[in-house]
DNA sequence: ACTTGATCTGGAGTTGCTCCAGGACGCTAC
DNA sequence: GTAGCGTCCTGGAGCAACTCCAGATCAAGT
């Protein structure tokens, strides 16, 4: 399929796909006859997975670590298996942020409630 | 207080204070007779605020409009509350966020397990 | 007097996109 | 058959939010 679809199926903008093709992150992007991308239904896969991770704050160079590994073959799965378990580790970490932030807010919100008298 | 003291406090570097102050983010920041910030205990609880509002991702457009607020005075607490509860929503969100990055990971990990015959 | 340590400023560099100009196809419609 | 769409391409500029660095100042300790 195309880039488009991609996208829309990934949740990546088109100029991110090209981007992070671009940047080493997809690896075996084909082109059509018209040297278009064509992308198979598990390089999309591979797409959802890297939105995840950039929604979720691994950094490019993570990734692209990650992508090296991938592009390697099944004989990089236990590499690949501790990113990912690392990565939860760090989901751990903001999930505290978050929920701190969010008890500051309520806080905040409660002076604001108490100064305005309601 | 001077500044490092005021990033210890607050978790924000040295370098991102004096950008953030630059940008008109920290309103009110006085200077001793030797041309150092000083910040008082109300700056660095603004401090303490910004630096967890940015590591939920509050972009700096926002900050900035809130700062503008603040430095108005109480008759924008209104408004500052409306930003708080808007800043809330987004964490709901990245909360979700989070929730189905651990999900998809944890698919991922179970099929590397299955594939490690584990 | 001299080194150390903290601060200052202005500016360059980095990351991770995002947008845009300029150009090439292919399709429908006149 | 050519004019106008829509989608794709590339290379490069622009932007957000830092981060780092060089070069200078100045107070305090030895």
């Amino acid at each position: 399929m195309k880039i488009s679809e991609a996208a829309r199926k990934s949740g990546l903008s088109i100029d991110t796909i090209r981007f992070y093709e671009k940047s080493g992150l997809v690896p075996h992007v084909s082109r059509g006859v018209d040297g278009h991308r064509r992308f198979s239904p598990d390089t999309i896969d591979w797409l959802v997975l890297l939105a995840s991770l950039r929604a979720t704050g691994m950094p490019m160079r993570a990734m692209r670590a990650f992508a090296e590994l991938y592009a390697q073959g099944d004989a990089t799965i236990r590499a690949r298996r501790q990113t990912l378990l690392d990565h939860a580790e760090r989901l751990k970490t903001m999930q505290r942020d978050l929920d701190h932030c969010a008890a500051l807010l309520d806080k905040k919100l409660g002076i604001y409630r108490d100064m305005l008298g309601e």
